[in-house]
DNA sequence: CGGAATCTTGAAAGTGTTCAAATCAAGTGG
DNA sequence: CCACTTGATTTGAACACTTTCAAGATTCCG
């Protein structure tokens, strides 16, 4: 038998099914319902999640009270609050289930028992915050490189299941705009056959 | 004798002088004027820089022709592009010396064989890798939650080195808007004695 | 000193936001 | 299953923030 995080770290290391078995012996499964939260800002949080089903976004409460989401995670992807996890302080961001969700949860003393017993996952960690690391750069590159009309479109080309699963509210604060600007660009784009205008 | 390099990594694993002097084989001592180039956009790439000395930064040109920078590396970060690093690709990004700069490179197949012969670095670089894409959601965090005045005294306030060493030019950029306008928040900070105006 | 790049200034034009109200969609309890 | 309540999306007008462009002042470096 063979779970999604088995096949995501086999993807990335070579690893035999009695390694995954007792690895994932260090995690207890969770689920979630929709809009309930993961992480919630300001609070301690000592866990790290694996999306085996369904969507979360994390988010936080800007100055004039807004709820800014910065990313989102699907199915085999990891979210926590990296800096409140590490460090063990109270959390900046909010992780919230956009759908019902279940989840594999691993425990700050749990995730450095793990390892301590398998040190091949320190190379399997390297490469998913390598990977997430350059992510968060491309994300940093496309807020700066697109106008939002074309960010909009890049996002909803390059990830058209997470838009279908997402508010389009959620997916506007995502984008860096108001929920009303996204509905006139999708007003605009539909008369230009989904093509930017400039 | 201890290096910038062998401290830094010792700030994160324990390692043995013999250890760390044996894992500076593996890396090549490298001069970079001002305004010189150590990867240029759209060029092939395969080394990682650790910066002994100097400043760099990152940056890319967008649609309308801008250079724009996307992060800086002063003494003891690493620096490259990532994605092209580790695919093999060309670069997305350039990374250019705004000081002299002096650095140690890796190459890819260098990289590989000290991972190989020293797994604990694979720890090492998670750390690495985690602490820097903790600092980039955290860079994502600003953009969308300071106005763009309040952003600009934030990262003067916490990096004050960094913006002595680099022209305004490049620091608007970074900050996501024009000299001009940088020049134009300036002046009305200077007369609210730095506060921002709001 | 001289040339080139950087920084400042101001006016005009865009882009995106805010606010308020109407419409639409979804979930809940009876 | 319907009626109700709540939340999400759309619309439009007024406003605010930021850019663009062009020109002048300043600084840097050879």
């Amino acid at each position: 038998m063979s779970t999604p995080l088995h096949q995501h770290i086999a993807k990335h290391i070579p690893i035999t099914p009695e390694e995954a078995a007792d690895i994932a012996l260090y995690f207890h499964p969770a689920d979630y319902k929709k809009k309930e939260n993961l992480i919630t800002e300001g609070q301690y949080n000592h866990q790290l999640f694996f999306v085996v089903k369904g969507v979360l976004r994390m988010f936080f409460i800007t100055d004039n009270g807004n709820e800014q989401t910065i990313q989102f995670a699907i199915e085999n992807w990891w979210m926590t609050d990296h800096d409140a996890f590490h460090k063990g302080i109270t959390a900046t961001f909010s992780v919230q289930a956009i759908e019902n969700a279940e989840v594999l949860c691993i425990t700050k003393p749990n995730m450095e028992a793990l390892l301590k017993a398998h040190p091949i996952m320190e190379r399997y960690f390297r490469m998913v915050y390598e990977r997430a690391y350059t992510a968060s750069l491309f994300r940093v590159k496309y807020i700066f490189d697109y106008s939002k009309d074309r960010f909009y479109l890049h996002f909803s080309n390059a990830y058209p299941e997470v838009v279908q699963r997402i508010p389009q509210k959620i997916l506007a604060s995502f984008l860096g705009f108001t929920p009303e600007y996204l509905s006139e660009l999708r007003k605009k784009l539909a008369k230009n056959g989904g093509h930017p205008i400039s």
